[in-house]
RNA sequence: GCGCCCGUAGCUCAGAGGAUAGAGUGUUGGCCUCCGAAGCCAAAGGUCGUGGGUUCGACUCCCGCCGGGCGCGCCA
């Protein structure tokens, strides 16, 4: 037995839930409160709503006042989300932001699974939309792999000096070497004995820097050809191989472009203007914990060179000069930690901290035949965003991407991605889409007829059921764009898809009865726009045969 | 130790403070002379980690504890 409120009546209850309503649906009190009492003596609830008390009829109320536009229904279909949240705000997505020193592995591509539909979402729900792919062209992960680089090239042209085992090992490095040597032939060979002083070093690390710091000297102006050329290689095939994911992006921005522009100095410039940096050891801090990070963080090295930090509070403040209403970073969920510095820095320099959004994905861990399938960069035995494709498929692999809500580790199994069978989801719904294109095809009308299809010759529970889960489309859209999670959409779509195989199953579309059959035909016709509009939000095809 | 994330059916996970907590998968049993069986229907499966608190009402919000993941660089 449910209780009945201890400190108030339901009254109360009733006129504070009719006054919110009255407010959150923009309109009057008392018109509100007439449908309260037209629609309880209605309700076969009736006497559980008086037992639960006034949350109850909200509840009620908000279906049954949904229920007064089901006729909005049929061109539901054709509409993305409402476009009501975002009103043409500005907004920029940055996504895979990412070291371009190799092959993107399943980890980026989760992030640009999810940061491409939450742009699509986005999008969808109103917002003007950029999505924007940061490069980290400037660190030394690139040094690493332009060093290693070369080091496969001296070794193309009989100079073996030993690989570094925190260099990278990728294949794809020996093809870059190749490349090199098939187009400058020996120009850049020098002999093993340059290395000399580095190999001394003990500490690996510190050999690595030892060994670039070679490769610059020896090399001169012939470092930046290599560099730059392992870079563009490695860029452009980041970019073909996103654009064959169906991610594509409005904007690439360098992180070198910053240093080169001055922009990386002029924002350090402003946050010093503001008394938020000082120097200590030599080297310039930046005082996040005034916006409570831990502690400070350093901004220059005793070095003189700038940290990773220094370019990325640059490119932030750039975002929000070009105008951007709000910026949503999506990163891997290990970078967490960096949160709080970045705000602080936003903070720091004058501008709303809440106008940035950071998105954690957390890892993506393979799965095959039940053992984990293990991944390392460097040593060059991840598996690739490129092979995951080729396994399963970029519809698969879009769509069990953003099943799960990003902050929560995914387990993707390799063997379910791939099977095209009933425990399948992505072809479940892709499925769903087919069959209405099938039965169209079978009737062979003429769709203008459709628009004579009168709503009112829905009569079923089923379709009564599946129009209203045809309605909640926007709001599954609306959801997702305010929650950042475009799983919302994922989820909707394979509930939207049951809806119809069993209304399918249980109803024949083409019946005799002419108004009946255009009826269940335009309803079909909805559902599968439905279902295209939220595949194509995810990423996904929706084929007309499978 | 501190910070962030997570703990919901055997498994993988949804769940804007509101109805009897839902899907998928797995298990069991049914449904193709009929628009595609890659489908459908039904059964079974739960102390929502745990103990408090706030509330008319808590899976949801707050605090403590237990368990798991990640992060705590003058790396990027």
């Amino acid at each position: 037995m449910l209780e009945r409120p201890k400190q108030a009546e339901h009254g109360d209850y009733a006129c504070n839930v009719a006054l919110q309503l009255a407010k959150a649906l923009k309109r009057p009190p008392r018109e509100i409160a007439a449908q309260l009492v037209a629609a309880l003596p209605a309700s076969p609830h009736l006497e559980k709503a008086e037992a639960a008390g006034a949350g109850f009829i909200n509840f009620f109320l908000k279906r049954s006042f949904k229920q007064q536009v089901v006729h909005r229904i049929l061109d539901a279909g054709t509409r993305y989300g409402t476009g009501m949240r975002g009103q043409g705000k500005k907004a920029q997505v940055e996504f895979v932001s990412a070291n371009p020193t190799g092959p993107l592995h399943v980890g980026h591509g989760r992030g640009a699974a999810y940061g491409a539909s939450l742009a699509n979402v986005l999008a969808a729900s109103g917002f003007d939309v950029t999505r924007e792919f940061y490069v980290n062209d400037f660190g030394r992960q690139m040094d690493i792999l332009a060093l290693s680089t070369w080091l496969r090239y001296l070794e193309l042209n009989g100079v073996t000096v030993p690989f570094p085992a925190n260099g990278y090992q990728g294949e794809y490095v020996r093809s870059m070497a190749a490349a090199i040597r098939a187009e400058h032939g020996a120009r850049f060979r020098h002999d093993a004995g340059v290395f000399m002083p580095a190999l001394d070093e003990t500490d690996e690390e510190l050999r690595l820097d030892a060994m670039i710091e070679t490769a610059k000297h020896t090399l001169g102006g012939d470092y930046d050809t290599i560099h730059r050329f392992a870079l563009d290689v490695q860029l452009s095939d980041c970019r073909d191989d996103l654009a064959e994911f169906g991610v594509t992006f409005d904007a690439w921005c360098s992180e070198r472009s910053l240093y080169e522009t001055g922009r990386v100095e002029r924002a350090l410039r402003r946050l010093e203007e503001r008394g938020h940096v000082y120097d200590q050891d030599g080297a310039k801090w930046f005082r996040s914990s005034r916006y409570g990070d831990e502690k400070d963080r350093v901004v220059r090295r005793e070095n003189g060179l700038y940290t990773y930090f220094a370019s990325d509070i640059a490119y932030h403040l750039d975002k929000f000069e070009r105008g951007f209403d709000i910026a949503i970073d999506v990163w891997g969920a290990d970078h967490h930690g960096y949160i709080a510095r970045v705000k602080g820095a936003l903070a720091a320099l004058g501008l709303d901290p809440q106008r940035l959004t950071i998105a954690l994905v957390q890892f993506a861990v393979l799965y095959r035949g039940g053992e984990r399938v293990s991944m390392s960069t460097r040593a060059g035995e991840f598996v690739t965003l490129r092979e995951l494709r080729k396994e399963v498929g970029n519809d698969a692999a879009r769509f069990f991407y953003v099943l799960r809500k990003s902050d929560q580790h995914l387990d993707f199994d390799l063997d379910l991605a791939k099977s095209q069978s009933t425990d399948n989801p992505v072809y479940y719904v892709q499925y769903a889409h087919a069959r209405v294109c099938s039965v169209l095809e079978q009737w062979g009308g003429d769709a203008s007829a459709l628009a004579r299809a009168d709503v009112t010759d829905l009569v079923s529970e089923r379709e009564a059921a599946l129009l209203a889960r045809l309605l909640e489309y926007p709001d599954a859209v609306e959801n997702a764009a305010r929650d950042f999670a475009p799983h919302l959409v994922a989820f909707y779509l394979r509930e939207l898809a049951a809806e119809f195989h069993g209304y399918y199953n249980a109803t024949r579309l083409l019946v005799e009865e002419e108004r009946v059959k255009l009826a269940r035909l335009a309803l079909a016709i909805a559902v599968r726009q439905v279902l295209r509009n939220g595949l194509a939000l995810l990423g996904v095809s929706a084929p007309d045969r499978m």
